[in-house]
DNA sequence: TTGTAAGCGTTATCAC
DNA sequence: GTGATAACGCTTACAA
């Protein structure tokens, strides 16, 4: 069996609500009850229930953490930062994976609603109405995506995009490929527009191949596409993609970058290490993670966070080796 | 407010136990019944108090799910396969990342332990002692450890050592080095252990070059001292540190297979993309997870496991180019 | 087959 | 400061 505050305070010889009360704030009771309560919890390894808790606070202390696809790199370092600022505070973190798959995500946040005390969506993939509809019902923030009123934390990606394309243009690169990413994702859309108006502005041409799976292989069939199109520079959805560019680049006889020049996005653990000239515009997924716990807690605290609603943080173009010339 | 099973009730004309039995087990009420209180149900959009549910029952439909670091690649893949298993039986996935801290580990389980029905412990580093503390308070399923009686699914390791041993030999190489892991980690021990005795059974002169971090740097860092050693081929703890291996000996001009042969473990995404002709010893991670998941719910229905309380799960040897001859 | 009511472990609202 | 006691939402004997 296992042991209850009764149990507790039957050995302390108090109420329950002294022992409730001690653990919630100690300083509401005499020191002496405080001492014989603690000790008595301490002796029989007391810790509370969650469940009968969240019962009559209405507090779970759970938060849901919804993501695309953890089997993308960028996702485990985010995850990572979430947990652990979630731990700081007591609260445990709901993992759920969507696989991508905008339906799913809605069904399983549904399914979550009651069991946590709010939502951290990184890159969700529903529809903006979809989404708003559960905001009002519990504490929302999205991560690297805007909807509506919604809470958020993103990276300022179009600034990240303005990065490459001056760097590239720079490099007198006149044409500029786009191997795009889900469609479902903001990100992926939001890195889109950003590149078309720069390029409008900068009179540099654009050639969009489309959308690709947002991984190696993606990247990889995409190349000859990217080869057969009249540009001297490449822009992947991600680095995953990047490296399948830059890999087929290779099969195919085009070196990397001196025919043809390849950034990525989002700066991935192990890509700069296993291919050391990747130029990527980084984002700082243990900063978004962190940010958007802080949020969240804020909005459950009922405070506004400091900064407003929405934060945003910076991207940061990463040029290891040279991204190349295209230096017609 | 939120809608609970009384407004479904009342809705319904019926009393919250009808409501409750319709929800439970739908055959043991009258059709007519089970239509209003479905029909209600549909439409206030009731769905059960998770805490409410678990303080009754005792069950909380949660799984803790404990993994030593996520940004190891390895784990993705499971955690994946285990929270998508999970779900088909309405279980959540409650996360949480130890950041190879075995002390760490200990205290997070204890924190979460009236919080789950029972724990998946991946790679768990803790010692055995402090894991079979747990046992008999909660169900326990490890991943890739033994520890006592705990059930438990895991990887062949030791026939994957063979296997690559074996490669190796019948290459013609007579000395080969080892890149150890976590000190901590139970997969590196039996890495080490099978190794020596293969080595030992097949006159093979095995060099241990003691543990480096489990990425990329650490085999980077530790591939000087394989240069330096008379040994052929080097076996590494993870892909990570094989593909570190690799960068630094190309950079040091040692050509890999020619002058030295390179084999890592798992088999992790990018690896084998990025580095086209690395051997590795595969590991199904997806496999594992689903295996996990069932073999937990085994012991939460108190049936035991049709397999028994071990499941074994095989490795495979994967030679991409060719991991190259030591042909002295 | 259905309803009533006890009880799960905790917090919160009262009196005292 | 402290102790009864009524919730919280649900399941489950037990009665009817």
């Amino acid at each position: 069996m296992v042991v209850t505050i009764k149990d507790v305070a039957r050995l302390a010889g108090v109420s329950v609500s002294s022992v409730s009360r001690t653990l919630a704030s100690p300083e509401s009771v005499r020191p002496g009850t405080r001492e014989r309560v603690l000790r008595a919890a301490a002796e029989v390894g007391y810790s509370p229930n969650a469940a009968a808790r969240a019962l009559t606070t209405g507090r779970t202390y759970n938060v849901g953490l919804v993501v695309p696809d953890l089997a993308n790199p960028f996702f485990p370092t985010v995850v990572k930062a979430i947990q652990s600022r979630a731990r700081e505070f007591d609260y445990s973190v709901l993992l759920v994976d969507t696989d991508e798959d905008p339906s799913a995500e809605v069904e399983l946040i549904r399914k979550l609603v009651k069991q946590v005390d709010g939502f951290l969506l990184c890159g969700p993939r529903a529809a903006d109405e979809d989404l708003r509809s559960f905001i009002g019902e519990t504490p929302v923030v999205t991560v690297n995506r805007r909807v509506g009123p919604i809470p958020s934390v993103i990276c300022d990606h179009t600034d990240g995009v303005r990065q490459a394309v001056g760097h590239l243009a720079a490099l007198g690169h006149r044409a500029i490929a786009y191997v795009g990413g889900p469609r479902a994702s903001a990100v992926n859309r939001e890195r889109a527009r950003g590149l078309r108006s720069m390029c409008t502005s900068m009179g540099i041409e654009l050639v969009d191949l489309g959308n690709a799976a947002p991984n190696f292989d993606g990247g990889a069939a995409a190349a000859d596409l990217v080869l057969a199109a009249p540009v001297t520079a490449v822009l992947a959805y991600n680095d995953l993609q990047a490296l399948g560019l830059v890999s087929r680049f290779k099969e195919r006889g085009a070196s990397v970058p001196e025919q043809i020049s390849v950034v990525g996005f989002d700066d991935i653990p192990l890509a700069g290490q296993v291919s050391p000239r990747l130029t990527t515009i980084a984002q700082r997924g243990d900063l978004l993670g962190r940010a958007a716990v802080d949020l969240l807690l804020d909005l459950l605290q009922d405070r506004v966070g400091a900064g407003g609603p929405r934060r945003v943080m910076p991207t940061q173009l990463i040029v290891r080796g040279s991204t190349g010339p295209a230096a017609a």
